[in-house]
DNA sequence: CTACACCTTATACTATACTATAAGGTCAAG
DNA sequence: CTTGACCTTATAGTATAGTATAAGGTGTAG
């Protein structure tokens, strides 16, 4: 398995070496194993998990969330009640968070629909892209 | 219709006097009507969009994206091409978030499945919760 | 007409999440 | 054996999104 420096570890995620010390002064990360003088030495499961920070700091997490779910994701293997309800509890969350976001998108699709598809010659934007397939799982409008 | 002071939206929508007046200045809100001794008048328009702005930013929207959300959603009568891409880019990217909140959540639901189901006389929480219907949209695990 | 809760603006402070800088040590290339 | 790109820590600065404070005006109840 390879091993990687500080900064070979911020080209391959795009994010700053700043911030990846300040992920793991933050317990995000856990303190890295270290060259005889000193140099941080990353894996690839380094790189997977700051991956995963920034997906779900995109997402919507905090950084403290973000440190809870790590914990509920690693652990999982001797996972007490507590933990379990804990996790049950984001899971819940999550659902929420995804409906809101569908509904939000369909908000959005319907004040795009209502755009003029008669002016001129060009068809529709909106219609031209869903010929082509490029929105994923089209909803059914109103619904 | 009927007529809110500041004070009043801020109790109705959990959000602070301040920062209502802070979503003012930020171009979130508009200036609204005022009385004339200069105290501001909301309306349950007001109220709605201070719900939205909260969600939006919920689910992981800077301020500057939830302005340009509500720009969107408001002016969709006459929209653009311009505007019609934009809220296209939008909605693929609300695609996106949810397809990334389902695999998580679907990794965090895999996480607590592992439990122990044999630990004494108690029922895995989990199982509990499912049978109990407490859990909506149940997916096909690992998928 | 005076409390008291509420409103106004302006300014300053805070928390979160970085981002930059300084001062110095490491390491491979030339 | 020095140059330059990299690393180290510590500390300071920034952007975003509020949150608090000060100094004063408004409105209604007693």
């Amino acid at each position: 398995m390879s091993i990687f420096s500080i900064g070979q570890v911020a080209r391959k995620t795009g994010v700053g070496a700043e911030t990846i010390r300040f992920y793991e002064k933050e317990g995000l990360l856990e303190a890295s194993a270290r060259t005889k003088s000193g140099y941080r030495q990353y894996n690839q499961q380094s790189i997977e998990r700051i991956h995963f920070i920034r997906q779900a700091k995109y997402l919507g997490f905090t950084l403290k969330e973000i440190r809870e779910l790590l914990y509920l994701l690693a652990e999982s293997r001797d996972m007490c009640q507590d933990m379990q309800q804990s996790a049950l509890l984001k899971i819940t969350e999550m659902d929420q968070k995804i409906a809101a976001l569908q509904a939000l998108r369909i908000k959005l699709l319907n004040a795009v629909m209502l755009c003029d598809t008669d002016n001129g010659s060009e068809m529709c934007p909106i219609l031209n892209m869903l010929e082509h397939e490029d929105i994923q799982n089209l909803p059914t409008l109103n619904g």
